[in-house]
DNA sequence: CGGCTACTATTTTTT
DNA sequence: ATAGTAGCCG
């Protein structure tokens, strides 16, 4: 291995970083704990194999599930290559399998136009399916009944195979709407995120010289995150390994935080089982955070049963304790968030090297109030997401229904939005004659004097609006820019005008964002590689905008645990430490305490430097108020790396808190005092840490201090100055 | 057919 | 608290 070039490609990777990089053949499986450089080992592996020769850039498939991973890696790998990496299958699962399915439609019963239905115009189609079965619609949410059947996909399960498993009346139902939702997707020419895996492994099951294709053209499959496959992802990368078997993953069981999605964590537990050569590396050497930071780490982890050994360390040092805070309520631990952003930047940190995590998007709120009336730039990651908005939805509708005119949840949606009086009965009727004659539902809606039972104003009313379809269709296949065609089908459908005529903020905001659709289309017209209506849809379709973070604009970004993964900040905050919240109540529920801890995992191992966790006494809860307890998962972190600050403050209410604070360590000689003392012995003071309190002269405020003598420190809302005052100010807690 | 009220559910979600 | 929806009434 003389090459300069290859000996180059390897400078700077540790010795393990480097063999995982440098294993020739078969499969390999890549242990990589959190921050130790696997995207650089992913990429140096994929130009390593180019530049040996061991595959050609169209020989290669390297898969992730985001789209930010994904030209992540190929614009690390053009950087390392030093040429473009066209040609190289560098995709997300989705993508991949949408364009063998796109190649090989036909075989399956599909067009190449086929439709992706995204989770909510799956469940419209699951809500039909079960109406089509007389499910009590009491009984069965569409939701429930959709996670059902996506469940059994993830399985590769199919209807039938479903329905010979079946024990309860339940599963029973769900079968009967399976079968009918199943036949739905193929006779609207549509497939589901689901489908793009489980028609591909069907596919190339069903079709060996298929399958001996793709074999043979990908030499060598590299897979990220391989923890978060799921059974259909798996079979899929066994389908395509083939004999040869040339498999690389990365993957940390640590971070599988999806099970409730279908990730099947055995996937890398047993690879060792499935693929019985299978080399292993163990990536350890973390590069981005303090030992501190992941003691506590692998503390936290070491709580879980199942999990491969592995043990963090780093070079960076010990770094500071971990801070652990408690507050009287959500607002207060909001106002402490603020209060410390704001010291932070003070001390000369940049808001964007600050990040807030939480466990549910709901928690988001009450740190936006504090943020927004403190102007703290800020972003929000997640929630709810553009192309989920509704008028982005119907744009989309009438996009969609344009190229798959068999599309029957796209028309369901557009027929009567606007309103153009087209009614539930009528639209039924159309939909039951299209079901009957067999026939997509445009043909038998643009004939519709034929459909039986329709009254004159609904034909007329269906021969308006088909009238503008088909003129728009005529345009759509004219192949001209997918903005103009965007634009034009807003203006004609009379979609603009009737948000127009609204004439209300929120249809303002609306139109807003449909303009802003329209700058993604004439973006895409610009530079996308393979233009046309077809492929502008299969982009929506696949790509998210989760891309939508930015780095470095000095905004501070708030997001949930599971958007965390993949990211790292020097200073980061997980809020709502209490048992009920994190671990959700749902989750001790459902026995999946262990993906829990993984996600605090992921959440601890996030952070560089500077960590802390907060958590709240009282905290309300779709508008009750609840006493929650700390999360077992602070007690978890060794004494020796927390500094529990106030803790000692908590006996507020008998045993369970004095019990665990005496419990924690602190360098305070209050703290001293109460963890010798009796826990009934609460300070006398009569302010304690995170009160609200409400001052004559200042205001609101939160207590940001206690200090002997009776000084009370309080940051007011009104200026977010820090004042000291005595206790016997004018001041009440609220 | 469309608008209104009443009820309900309310985790996380790369695609 | 709140948003989304189902069912009812004009």
């Amino acid at each position: 291995m003389s090459d300069p070039r290859i000996e180059g490609l390897l400078d700077g990777l540790n010795p393990a970083q480097r063999e995982a990089v440098t294993w020739g053949d078969g499969p390999l499986l890549i242990l990589a704990g959190a921050g130790s450089g696997k995207t650089r080992v992913l990429t140096h592996r994929i130009a390593w194999l180019i530049q040996t020769e061991r595959a050609r850039r169209d020989e290669l498939l390297a898969i992730t599930f985001t789209n930010k991973a994904a030209s992540e890696m190929r614009s690390r790998a053009e950087m390392l290559l030093g040429h473009s990496a066209r040609g190289m299958w560098v995709m997300t699962f989705h993508s991949a399998c949408t364009r063998m399915l796109r190649a090989e439609a036909t075989r399956l019963g599909y067009t190449r136009q086929f439709t992706i239905y995204d989770q909510a115009d799956a469940r419209r189609l699951v809500k039909h399916s079960l109406d089509a079965v007389d499910a009590d619609p009491k009984r069965f949410s569409p939701a429930a009944v959709h996670s059902q059947i996506s469940d059994a996909k993830n399985r590769l399960r199919n209807a039938a195979e479903y329905r010979s498993m079946v024990g309860s009346y339940f599963e029973q139902t769900v079968a009967d709407a399976y079968e009918v939702y199943e036949r739905e997707l193929v006779r609207n020419n549509a497939m589901d995120f689901d489908d793009l895996l489980v028609r591909t492994v069907n596919l190339l099951e069903l079709f060996p010289e298929v399958r001996e294709r793709y074999q043979r053209v990908f030499r060598h499959i590299l897979v990220d995150e391989y923890q978060d496959t799921n059974h259909a992802q798996y079979m899929l990368l066994r389908l395509l390994a083939g004999e040869r078997r040339n498999i690389a993953v990365v993957g940390d069981d640590a971070q599988s935080i999806y099970g409730f999605r279908g990730a099947d964590i055995r996937n890398i537990l047993d690879f060792e089982r499935d693929f019985k050569e299978a080399h292993i590396v163990r990536l350890e050497q973390n590069y981005r955070s303090t030992q501190t930071i992941l003691s506590a780490a692998n503390a936290v982890i070491a709580h879980n049963r199942d999990q491969m050994p592995k043990d963090l360390w780093t070079e960076v040092g010990e770094g500071d304790p971990i801070k652990v805070r408690v507050l009287a309520d959500e607002h207060a631990e909001a106002r402490y968030v603020l209060g410390e952003i704001e010291r932070l930047v003070d001390e000369g940190v940049s808001r964007a090297e600050i990040a807030v995590f939480y466990r549910t998007n709901a928690q988001s709120r009450v740190l936006e109030d504090v943020l927004v009336r403190a102007e703290v730039p800020y972003q929000v990651i997640g929630g709810t997401k553009f192309y989920e908005r509704a008028e982005i939805k119907d744009a989309m509708a009438y996009l969609t229904l344009l190229a798959n005119p068999q599309d029957q949840v796209s028309f369901t949606r557009i027929a009567n939005s606007p309103r153009r009086g087209i009614g539930q009965t009528s639209l039924s009727r159309v939909l039951a004659q299209a079901a009957t004659l067999g026939q997509p539902v445009w043909e038998v809606a643009a004939g519709a004097e034929r459909v039986p039972g329709l009254g004159k104003a609904a034909v007329t009313a269906f021969g308006r609006f088909m009238d503008v379809m088909g003129e728009l269709r005529a345009l759509a296949s004219g192949g001209g820019p997918v903005a103009e065609l965007l634009e034009t089908t807003l203006r004609r459908s009379g979609y603009l005008d009737w948000l127009e005529a609204e004439r209300t903020f929120e249809a303002q905001g609306r139109i807003e964002n449909l303009e802003e659709l329209v700058g993604v289309a004439r973006e895409f017209d610009a530079s996308a590689e393979q233009g046309g209506l077809d492929a502008f849809l299969e982009q929506v379709a696949l790509v998210s905008d989760a891309d939508a973070r930015v780095d470095d604009q000095g905004l501070v970004t708030l997001m949930t645990l599971h958007n965390a993964k993949g990211l790292e900040y020097p200073i980061v905050f997980i809020i709502g430490c209490e048992e009920g919240i994190f671990p959700h109540s749902r989750s001790l529920d459902e026995g999946s305490l262990e993906e829990e801890r993984r996600l605090c995992y992921v959440g601890i191992t996030r952070a560089m430097r500077d960590l802390t966790f907060s958590y709240a006494r009282r905290r309300s809860l779709f508008g009750v108020e609840h006493y929650g307890l700390r999360s077992r998962f602070l007690d978890e972190l060794p004494v020796e790396l927390v500094d529990a600050g106030d803790e000692f403050v908590a006996p507020a209410f008998g045993g369970a808190f004095a019990g665990r604070a005496s419990a924690v360590s602190s360098g305070s000689s209050w703290a001293a005092a109460s963890a010798g003392g009796s826990a009934a012995a609460a300070p006398s003071v009569s302010y304690r840490l995170g009160d609200d309190v409400l001052h004559a002269a200042f205001g609101e405020g939160v207590v940001t201090g206690v200090e002997p003598g009776g000084i009370v420190v309080v940051r007011f809302a009104r200026d977010g100055s820090e004042r000291k005052l005595l206790d016997s100010a004018p001041m009440e807690r609220q």
